[in-house]
DNA sequence: CTTGGCACTCTAAGATAAAGAGTGCTAATT
DNA sequence: AATTAGCACTCTTTATCTTAGAGTGCCAAG
């Protein structure tokens, strides 16, 4: 079945995929042989075109209609795509404005990302158990509530508020801020969360309750604050689209971006990943249920990957440029950090 | 021009009203005798819908159908209901979550209002201007990047990171916070505002662009700050309902969702109002450009009105529930704010 | 293997017709 | 004088039919 692919039948290929991406409407032989210059009739394309469907790259919407690409053919175009392409040269090089604030900068990448894409883009802020702890502070807020602002190695603050069923001195609180910071600093969260539930004996029972929420050893609010970090732009951009026209659609993919748990699940099922990733229709479960791609990079903090930005399009995305601009708004982030 | 509408044309007016927002199709005089018992028959009521017609309170798509209510028929509806209805009696009587967290329970209240209301829901956090400040403090997080903490009158924190041209100690920092903290505890961000443009001479040559920052004395911030302020949720539910089909007018008011800065003004207009407010239509530019009204209502903090809470629906919207729902929501949000 | 030619297929768009809901008016009734 | 029944008339909606057009599939010739 998996017969290798002449020279020609790909370029053929993948002037179908480029054509369609392009007009969104069934390409016909003849139209190919319009834009592009292959010294083929039409009636050679047509017998090309009719071998590719036999092969499930192309189909039909019925028996007198021109040719639309499968998956299998936004496959073959974007792997193509990402073996040939690793120069990223045709995109226009955007700077993000300077801020001292990471949520801005997302927040703005995010925004650019999605005009500059013309599709829906999606940026999620670095996950929480990555982060590099440095110092933590506490501050009184009224007699039970306590607010903890706990200092990421890049100098980016985090504050927690608690609620506890007995007041702590702020003496106290200096006492235990202290002893945070000289034991866990330039530590990751996840492995202070670790190293607490087994050390910290004498103390612990003093601070148990303060500790399990500021850390948050049984990890209750990291879903909703974890959805409370992502970005989400330029969805309108997508109902703009030939492919989104019935309402049906619209509606369940906007509730669909309703549910950013899902969302972030999805982005950081891609975090581990080498370069920028493309997720077409039917290869993930969210992609498939509203018909549309995913071209996804991940940004670095350190040398660790720990946040994701994306772009959202339909399954007829323009792939070769949506790449580039998703790979170096990635890089844009990554760089951002070090300063 | 003014007539007053006898008590039995207001009586139909209203039936035709409550019976064209449950069905969203033209209201005939037939299906008004079938629903309500008004003792009269379908003629009569032909003839009274006919003079409401000319009054303006109602127009026929065509000839030879049914009446539409226009927005002068809602607005004659809604101000009925506002006149009789201080009770609120009809609606469930939901609780929030208890939070320590501000943000977090006018999150929740936003998506109760959205789901119960079955419409879209806005909640604007407290403006901060108006907010009492309590407290201040300084952390260093790197070389020249402080990071502010000012803590209001009911204890919540609101943080500012900002990037200094050259660094300040740390004593330096809490001896600036002292002297803000004696002199301007208990006061609004406002008149802290004024008085740090005038007062502290001494003190603002060293650390003018910190103050500056910090009490965003330019308002630079301002807007985009009031923008991550503002909880919307429940706007896929629009979708669902049948003026809203065609994808221009979905695709037309979810741009002007994405548009926060504008739903901000809209709700700060309101503000100083008292009691639940309602904007029908062509009331507001906003809401004429997407056909669609809102129900609004303010809560407090201490005795200023700080915040609100709305619904936008359409304009054929369940106002009797909604209306009812706001309110209660808004003095949910005051109570919880007590605590 | 490639190409021109041509009959055939299927959709999309326009035209026509019939059904149905509701009015507006008139004349009869209370 | 207000109310009501009756009925012709209007306008939309839905279904059916027709036609134009784009594109294929296949055959026979190059």
């Amino acid at each position: 079945m998996e017969v290798e692919l002449s020279h020609r039948d790909q370029d053929i290929l993948k002037a179908t995929v480029i054509s369609y991406i392009k007009t969104a409407a069934p390409i016909g032989s003849r139209s190919i042989t319009k834009q592009f210059d292959f010294g083929l009739s039409a009636a050679t394309i047509r017998n090309i075109m009719a071998d590719l469907k036999d092969l499930g790259f192309l189909l039909q919407p019925h028996t007198s209609a021109g040719r639309v690409p499968t998956e299998k053919a936004y496959r073959f175009y974007v792997d193509l795509l990402l073996e040939e392409n690793r120069d990223l040269s045709e995109i226009e090089h955007y700077q993000l404005a300077k801020t001292e604030d990471l949520n801005t900068l997302l927040h703005d990448a995010s925004k650019t990302l999605s005009i500059l894409s013309g599709y829906a883009s999606i940026v999620m802020a670095p996950r929480i158990e990555t982060i590099i702890f440095k110092h933590i502070k506490f501050i009184s807020l009224k007699k039970n509530l306590i607010l903890a602002i706990f200092v990421t190695g890049d100098g980016h603050p985090y504050n927690i508020t608690v609620e506890m069923d007995e007041p702590l001195s702020q003496k106290e609180l200096d006492r235990l801020s202290a002893i945070i910071n000289d034991r866990y600093s330039d530590r990751s969260l996840d492995e202070i969360r670790k190293s607490l539930l087994t050390e910290m004996h004498e103390e612990k029972k003093r601070y148990e309750q303060l500790l399990i929420k500021v850390f948050d050893l049984n990890k209750k609010n990291l879903n909703e604050f974890q959805e409370n970090q992502l970005f989400l732009e330029g969805t309108t951009n997508i109902m703009d689209l030939p492919e989104f026209t019935e309402t049906e659609k619209i509606k369940s993919l906007f509730k669909a971006f309703e549910e950013k748990v899902a969302l972030v699940k999805l982005l950081d099922r891609c975090l581990s990943s080498e370069g920028p990733q493309v997720l077409i229709g039917s290869e993930n479960a969210f992609l498939e249920a509203n018909e549309c791609s995913l071209v996804i990079s991940s940004y670095r903090l350190g040398e660790k990957d720990v946040g994701a930005v994306g772009v959202i399009g339909p399954i007829r995305m323009e792939y070769h440029r949506v790449i580039s601009l998703v790979d170096y708004t990635a890089k844009l982030i990554t760089k951002a950090h070090l300063c």
